[in-house]
DNA sequence: GCTAGACATTGACGCAGCGTCAACCGCAAG
DNA sequence: CTTGCGGTTGACGCTGCGTCAATGTCTAGC
């Protein structure tokens, strides 16, 4: 009627590290400890293991089979959210298989070492319709051979200082100060300065700056650079107040 | 142009922690370190990182990014195979969540508390049909009886000596002894000494045990609890010299 | 009665990728 | 001088066991 743990391991298939294991966090324990520390299973722990098992396959995590077979959790109410669970890993895969893709069909077809687009910073193609209805097909073309033309390290190198550009206004919006203060107001020269090195753009206009600080706001793309419309609308008056003093 | 470990975990999103992981597995190094042991990252170190980060989204392991980082991969080849990868985890997943429903729907149907068809033995309604048309309705009715008149326990029990059964042929049928010989037909004697236990069944007939040999031959649900049709062979000879003997 | 061998036991490390203390140091502000 | 922020180097923890390593026990054969 008792069988070892080497039978048992037979028996169902597991290894007897795993029956071992097992004991040793409470899940399954032998019917009976003889001489020497050798485990005995009886059919009741036969059946209890059984039960793992059954569990295991559907993919339950050790902690959650536990508190089934104790009573703790209702079985099916375990199951349908460890359904749930399943469903969100498989969109999730199916999301990064098609990531996966398109990256594969961008390499292939000859695209930059990926490099691109990481940061938040101005990703430049996303923004072509843009530039061009505000300041003409000649300023984006402009701007576009700059781009171009830096290298990876270049590129990463403008797009850091302009990551780090929208981080810092975040974190002076978020510090509650006026947007006339002394820290916004040098944040706004730094943005001012910021932009004379894009070429293509009007530059240090007076009516450019204020006019970008309420792009900011409006478009909800430029908006999450600085921390929604909130953020957005700090970096406005802050712009606003320093292009009065100073352009 | 230099910029602090903590800042690098601002622009990028990570956390300084993965910073520091990531140059103790030597995958991404900051370019300098400073008095103090102080990291610092220049524009190249960030190119480097937007690329590790790149490719983790996507779901490579560090090893496989760290493979291609160094040329030592060609990033499509890796991408290709990482894909393969993917799309298998996505088919175990939804097997899984296949079995997880009708899991589901059983206990809602108010099923047997999953004990049963666990181990590889005896699940009485599978062979349904098959015990019907060999031994008539009223034998599979009987036989049913007994199967669902068993507690938990004592059905594991039952199910584990099977399983054993099984194992024990396997084990010796791969020995290479002969079917005549004398472990053979010790086996072939608790064979049949089984099957007197399963009521319903015409017990100890010379001709239905050999007629159950055959079966098992023949049948490759049962053939795969012997090692196959060549298992299921050496036990079918075993029987028939035992009862022919014997019975 | 002894020994070999099969199987048992209890540690303990390793795996992926960091999160999370812990303990300590350095620098600037109040 | 203290406080606080940010830097450093360990080292453990998590999931579910696989995989030694060192040692004990039971059985079988001489």
């Amino acid at each position: 009627m008792e069988r070892t743990i080497q039978e048992v391991a037979r028996l169902t298939g597991v290894t007897s590290r795993t029956l071992r294991h097992y004991d040793d966090i409470g899940l399954v324990r032998p019917s009976r400890v003889g001489a020497g520390g050798i485990r005995h299973y009886d059919a009741d722990a036969l059946v209890r293991l059984q039960r793992v098992l059954l569990l295991r396959e559907l993919g339950l995590g050790l902690p959650a089979i536990a508190a089934v077979l104790d009573g703790q959790t209702d079985d099916v109410h375990a199951l349908l959210a460890h359904r749930e669970w399943l469903r969100q890993e498989q969109t999730r895969l199916e999301r990064q298989i098609a990531s996966v893709e398109s990256t594969i069909e961008a390499l292939e077809g000859g695209e930059e070492p990926m490099a691109e687009d990481m940061f938040d910073g101005f990703d430049h193609t996303r923004y072509r319709e843009e530039v061009e209805t505000r300041w003409g097909k000649d300023a984006y073309a402009r701007s576009d051979a700059w781009w171009r033309g830096m290298s990876d390290t270049e590129r990463a190198e403008w797009q850091a200082r302009t990551a780090q550009l929208g981080a810092d206004w975040q974190a002076t919006a978020a510090s509650g100060i006026a947007p006339d203060a002394g820290e916004a107001q040098e944040l706004a020269r730094r943005h001012v300065e910021w932009l004379a090195g894009i070429p293509g753009t009007p530059g240090v206009v007076k009516e450019y700056v204020t006019g970008l600080g309420e792009m900011y706001v409006a478009d909800p793309r430029f908006a999450a650079n600085y921390g929604g419309p909130e953020g957005a609308a700090f970096v406005r008056d802050a712009l606003r107040v320093y292009a009065e003093a100073h352009l």
